[in-house]
DNA sequence: CGTCATTTTGAGGTATTTCAACGAAGGTGG
DNA sequence: CCACCTTCGTTGAAATACCTCAAAATGACG
């Protein structure tokens, strides 16, 4: 078990893999340099997802704390001996993997289909839904990363992000603070992020 | 065992999900209508690629044959009894799903960072590799899928995809006909894909 | 040969990117 | 405690790639 301060890097793409993680609290941020000097975000890892799954023995991104986070590391022997012998735990894993597989095309719908407000929307909304622990007042969501991570992750500029937040703002949808957005028209935020 | 001519649909978004598929031989297109009535390609299945694994017991795309295929049909509790016997099969499975995953999140870097012509250029290379079974001529790619095909799954209109396909027949890269795209100058056409 | 789907081509509109500058926040050291 | 510096966020103006709408051309097939 590993606790990392923010800004940690948990593993760099490239590296040759000998872990998988799962993130136990807090939140990671999994991204790929392009040789442009571009930057794309893969993915967020929330509580209890599994990352640093490899592709030809090294990691396929960097993988980065954005929050204070408890990561269990699990090295890649002892995985695939526990997957060898309880059939179970490896088909729970299947199932994770079948599950990301999933989120990632309809991520690529979103992306794909929705201008700047709409693709912020949905993730905003997708935050709140990975966030939401239990009942806590869920229209106050934890917004830790920044605007160019957001951006991209997105497919957006950073400019373009905030230019789309300020717009969910004026039209009262939400409201911003650091580090967190207040939902302030639920009804209205939900009509948006629904339609497609 | 399934002998399905074009435009066959194999299943349908929607449909309790009975069974998975492997495909043998053809190509199977694999989409989402979209309520706007847009369409949304996730991805075109060649030979030895599994389809159809559900989400909460309902497939989640619809898949056509666009060539005439061969394709198994596994049905679902057949496939759980063997994954649940042999591990060494489940650990199969999962090593290919968490390749497509790779692949999605590689197809979404394209789709975001390449302009039209980019995009072109990198599906017909994938393509190639895909369709190159052996030691046939493969600087010619059977492209039998159309442009609508092709915008759904790139993120492009129709229109684009085929002034896109243009730019690059004009550039003298590639030269289509009806049906097939023949790579010209190889050497340019590698540098177009390679860079990123 | 006619019909239907697909593809090509054109013109115009628009959302996002790019480039650039400024403002705000947070941390560090004097 | 304040000045400084770095990172992050905001805002503006201009450029551009793609989309939309529309019509004509091509090709497949009965």
């Amino acid at each position: 078990m590993l606790r990392l301060t923010p800004r940690t890097i948990v593993y760099r793409e490239g590296q040759p893999a000998d872990a998988v993680f799962i993130n136990g609290e807090g939140i990671v941020i999994s991204f790929k340099e392009l040789p442009s000097g571009k930057r794309r975000v893969a993915g967020f890892r929330f509580a209890a997802d599994v990352f640093g799954l490899a592709e030809g023995g090294v990691y396929v991104n960097t993988a980065r704390a954005i929050t204070p986070c408890t990561v269990y590391r699990i090295p890649l022997d002892a995985l695939t001996a526990l997957l060898r012998e309880d059939a179970d735990i490896q088909f729970q894993l299947l199932c994770k993997v079948v599950h990301e597989l999933r989120q990632q095309q309809r991520k690529a719908i979103i992306v794909a289909r929705r201008d700047a407000p709409g693709r912020i929307a949905m993730f905003i909304d997708m935050l709140r839904r990975r966030l939401a622990s239990g009942r806590v007042v869920d229209d106050l969501v934890a917004l830790p990363m920044t605007r160019s991570d957001i951006g991209d992750y997105l497919n957006l500029t950073l400019e373009t992000v905030s230019r789309a937040c300020r717009r969910l703002s004026d039209a009262g949808l939400v409201r911003f603070s650091t580090g967190s957005v207040q939902i302030v028209d639920r009804g209205r935020f939900e009509k948006l992020v629904g339609k497609m």
